[in-house]
RNA sequence: GGGGUCUUAGCUCAGCUGGGAGAGCAUCUGCCUUACAAGCAGAGGGUCACAGGUUCGAGCCCUGUAGGCCCCACCA
């Protein structure tokens, strides 16, 4: 690279290039090494279904930057890659192909279907790398695995036998949530609850008298959302304590339309305030009916086919969709006279999270996780911080599930997935469960099986994750050395899904946690803030994002101004400003190597350094420690803020500035090569910094810079030193940095051409501030538009009218040719002195606060009390200046 | 019903354990100064939602109020 080279950074051609070096070259790649220390991140499998969005382009970044930052502090980094079958979502997105080509699921038959399905997963599977690889994730792909790779399917067998084995894995008939457009039971987690706008119709039930007669006058009013479930009606309930209806309980009501005589029974479960306080019991569309049911020993009739039709239990119902029954039942018992009246109601209707459809409580024989052991170790890990989640709050989200946990159904009714190893006698029907299809029944001798059809619940799979990815069930010298795992990044939207189950899963499995910490971020949302979504059609292409302005960019904006766990909002502005950013680095670059051609540069004697170099270096040293400490407490977003303000303000605005003078001045060789040298190694170091958020850019210029480096993706981190902490440098080029500013505004206010320069008079009875400003003198005349600078104990020699800046310990005099306006300048001092006077004030406020004096820390005292002497001495300096204007 | 979270400059957001309010974008004023106009130099703009409290000291801690967002529960 040199001064040939374009004046703004174009990414394109670079970063692809450079990852595939880096491919290459294998630094992705991890191997067992116990001379390092591990550093493991599991990625979260995207979906073979899916495409990169913004969410996945956030969660990637983030892990990119952890594993790069840990990398280059030596550790064995690895970052373990690989991919979701996703059951559902991929079932969903094949049938719908197969449709197109009108083709039916069951149709084909199971074993053609899977096979259709493990070609759309040859095809599909490979994009999302690909996609993830643009962004520059440096995954360990050589290692990159698959839910229903063969080692998964053999983690996945071994725990459903075990927990089985253990009495945790269990089969029953329970009221599960079903979905009947994808045909298949879901777990609580997956359903979705939305505000419908219904129905409250209220119905009468005619009472049974003693003689088991239908009484013509005596009613039992309820009101219900859901009338077509009264066909599978076993019961009518009300509260023991309510006294307008003690004396009914035990009697009987006729189920009009049906005529079943059923009980009103008495159970707490019914609310008095609500309704009229009597609810119609149908245990098997019903969750709190099922559990009624069970305490008063109802029958559970089921009326509904999977397909949430009708069945024969609905009589002349039956072959009705449910809610073409609704309207038939309401009509006939409208036409009966029971239809007391029909109420607006709005009300929260489960559905199902992938397709949106109302879900269908029905009571089916499911397999089942039993929660109530397992789930313990997991809230004993988050409560001591064995597992720490990042932010904190994330534990109250955490805990409110565990409290609540149900037990898990597994069972899916669907064909892509890990099937079930149950096996079922076809002779006696006997259940086996084992990793193989058993040779003999246990039970009856008979040697043919049938395996259950059903498959497992994607999540099962994704629980074992952490292990199985590194070998499990084997104990591999894999999963010794990298497990347990450091940190898991996620989107909090998955803490119920993922998370949790992960964290059972470890322990159960592995007896240790599956992490050490859980980093969550927030949803990357519009410039409005609503959720980017296919139907809005207001998601934001990544790739695009990428094609258009480079990964770094993308990664840049991702990371700045957000904190762990908050959403925030994507727009092109804020691309914009991370472009901007990449191309300050490059031309701050791009000037460092013009100056450094032909020249070789070395390490400078101690003596050489300019205090100018010294304050950069201290300033850097700083930055340091700054930015690994935020690093280390994941405060990603803080850290990387640290070094855009240091590359663009500290560095480019005023250290380059600062140096100009001595590197366009050969004559003084050692000079010249202390700044060059402070230049490069400043830049080394910043770029070091910046590579975990900004990879392509940062290697570009890092092996243009330094040509005998390989990359800078295995540099080491800069360490901060306490030798390299240059206080007397830093508080001397600040004073200078204040003069210079104050100069500046001075001239905009006066309305001073740039191009007009002027002698600077430096007048300070201090002698070590004058040496300061003595030794800054060439930059900073350069900085201050000045002509000449000239540093003197006294004012001898400075026109009357000139203007001047008050600084701490020194006056700054700039004698302009042209005719100054000196009531102006008596305004603004007189604005400067009120401004210290206030300051004044508030310093001996706090000092005079004989309460403050006795609490207050003894530096805080100190420091105020600096204040004040330095603000007294200014404004005496102000006020002494303003006497000689206005003699 | 329970819980969380937010309310800071015109906009979008930082502000980590309490010690003089920040950034980016936008606006205004000068500058094509030999790294960068995707830039440089400067400026304006905030009773940190409101009301109390704790503290020598509160944007930050506590209580309450108002509004927004989210999660969980699912009284038929």
């Amino acid at each position: 690279m040199s001064k040939e080279l374009a004046k703004t950074y174009d990414p394109k051609g670079i970063e692809d290039r450079l990852y595939q070096k880096w491919m290459d070259k294998k630094y992705f790649h991890a191997e067992v090494d116990y001379s390092k220390k591990p550093f493991t991140i599991v990625i979260p499998p995207p979906n073979i279904t899916g495409q990169l969005h913004m969410g996945h382009a956030l969660d990637n970044t983030m892990q990119d930057i952890l594993i790069r930052f840990k990398r280059m502090q030596g550790y064995n980094a690895l970052w373990q890659p690989g991919t979701d079958h996703a059951s559902i979502a991929t079932e969903v997105k094949i049938i719908e192909k197969l449709k197109e080509q009108g083709i039916d699921k069951h149709d084909l038959g199971r074993e053609k279907f899977l096979k259709k399905a493990w070609d759309w997963k040859k095809e599909y599977g490979g994009r999302i790398i690909s996609q993830l690889k643009k962004l520059g994730s440096s995954c360990d792909w050589d290692r990159e695995r698959f839910t229903m790779d063969e080692g998964c399917n053999k983690a996945v067998t071994e725990v459903f036998c075990k927990m089985h084995e253990k009495g945790w894995i269990y089969k029953g008939a329970r009221i599960i949530n079903w979905c009947p457009v994808c045909n298949t039971s879901i777990s609580d987690a997956e359903v979705e609850y939305e505000e419908q706008a219904g129905h409250f119709w209220h119905i009468n039930y005619p009472l049974l008298n003693e003689d088991g007669s239908v009484s013509t006058t005596e009613f039992l009013e309820f009101a219900t959302t859901r009338p077509e479930t009264m066909l599978g009606d076993t019961a009518v309930a009300v509260n023991p304590e309510d006294d307008r209806y003690k004396a009914l309980v035990g009697r009987k009501v006729l189920l009009p339309i049906v005529n079943r005589e059923i009980p009103i029974v008495a159970d707490s479960y019914v609310d008095m305030e609500f309704g009229t306080g009597v609810v119609k019991i149908t245990p098997a569309h019903d969750p709190n009916d099922f559990e009624v049911g069970k305490r008063h020993n109802l029958p559970v009739i089921n009326i509904m086919n999977d397909d949430a039709t009708i069945n024969k239990n609905g009589g002349k119902f039956e072959g009705m969709d449910r809610y073409e029954a609704r309207k038939a039942i309401v009509k006939e018992l409208d036409e009966m006279g029971l239809l007391v009246r029909i109420e607006d109601y709005s009300h929260n209707v489960g559905t199902h999270d992938r397709c949106k459809t109302t879900i269908e409580p029905l009571v089916k024989e499911q397999w089942f996780v039993k929660m109530d052991e397992l789930i313990k170790p997991a809230v004993e890990a988050v409560k001591n911080k064995e597992i720490q989640l990042i932010p904190e709050r994330m534990e109250k989200t955490y805990f409110n599930w565990t409290d609540n946990i149900r037990d898990w159904c597994i069972s899916r009714q669907l064909w892509w997935g890990h099937r079930i190893p149950a096996y079922y006698c076809d002779d006696c029907g006997e259940v086996v469960v084992a990793k193989e299809c058993p040779q003999v029944c246990p039970k009856c001798g008979k040697t043919h099986f049938t395996q259950d059809p059903d498959t497992l619940d994607t999540w099962f799979s994704s629980a074992l994750w952490p292990f199985s990815t590194l070998g499990w069930p084997e104990m591999t010298e894999d999963l010794k050395y990298f497990y347990p795992t450091d940190v898991l990044v996620t989107g909090y939207d998955i803490i119920f899904f993922w998370v949790i189950r992960m964290i059972f899963s470890g322990y159960e499995q592995m007896k240790e946690k599956p992490f050490k910490t859980v980093l969550f971020h927030g949803l990357v949302r519009d410039s409005q803030g609503r959720k980017m979504s296919k139907s809005l059609g207001n998601g934001i292409d990544p790739l695009e994002i990428i094609d258009q302005y480079g990964a770094d960019a993308l990664r840049l904006t991702l990371i700045t101004g957000n904190a762990p766990g908050n959403d925030m909002r994507f727009y092109y502005e804020r691309v914009e400003a991370s472009r901007n950013f990449a191309n300050k680095v490059w031309n701050a670059s791009r000037f460092i190597m013009m100056n450094m051609e032909g020249k070789t540069v070395t390490t400078p004697a101690a003596k050489d350094f300019a205090p100018v170099d010294k304050w950069i270096l201290s300033k850097l040293n700083t930055l340091i420690k700054v930015v690994t400490e935020n690093m280390e407490n994941f405060e990603l977003g803080i850290a990387v803020q640290k070094v855009y303000d240091f590359i663009w303000d500290e560095f480019c605005d005023w250290y380059i500035e600062m140096v100009k003078p001595r590197l366009y001045n050969s004559d003084d060789a050692k000079s010249q090569n202390a700044a060059l040298y402070t230049l490069k190694t400043v830049l080394i170091d910043a770029l070091k910094l910046l590579h975990p958020y900004m990879p392509f850019i940062t290697e570009e210029i890092f092996c243009t810079l330094q040509s005998e480096e390989e990359s800078i993706m295995i540099s080491s981190w800069p360490v901060y030193t306490e030798e390299k902490n240059f206080a007397k440098e830093e508080k001397d080029i600040e004073t200078i940095k204040e003069a210079v500013r104050g100069i500046r505004n001075i001239r905009t206010e006066m309305n001073v051409a740039p191009s007009k320069k002027a002698t600077v008079y430096v007048v300070s009875e201090d002698a070590a501030i004058r040496s300061t400003f003595e030794e800054g003198k060439l930059f900073f005349a350069s900085l201050a538009y000045a002509s000449e600078v000239l540093v003197q104990n006294d004012k001898s020699g400075i026109a009357e009218d000139a203007v001047s800046v008050v600084i701490a310990g020194a006056n700054i005099y700039i004698p302009f040719a042209e005719l100054v306006d000196i009531s102006l300048e008596i305004e603004r001092l007189e604005k400067e002195e009120k401004r210290l006077a206030g300051e004044i004030a508030r310093c001996e406020g706090m000092l005079k606060n004989e309460k403050f004096i006795s609490k207050a820390p003894e530096a805080k005292i100190a420091e105020e009390k600096a204040k004040l002497e330095k603000y007294t001495q200014m404004s005496a300096q102000v006020k002494e200046r303003l006497a000689q204007l206005k003699k």
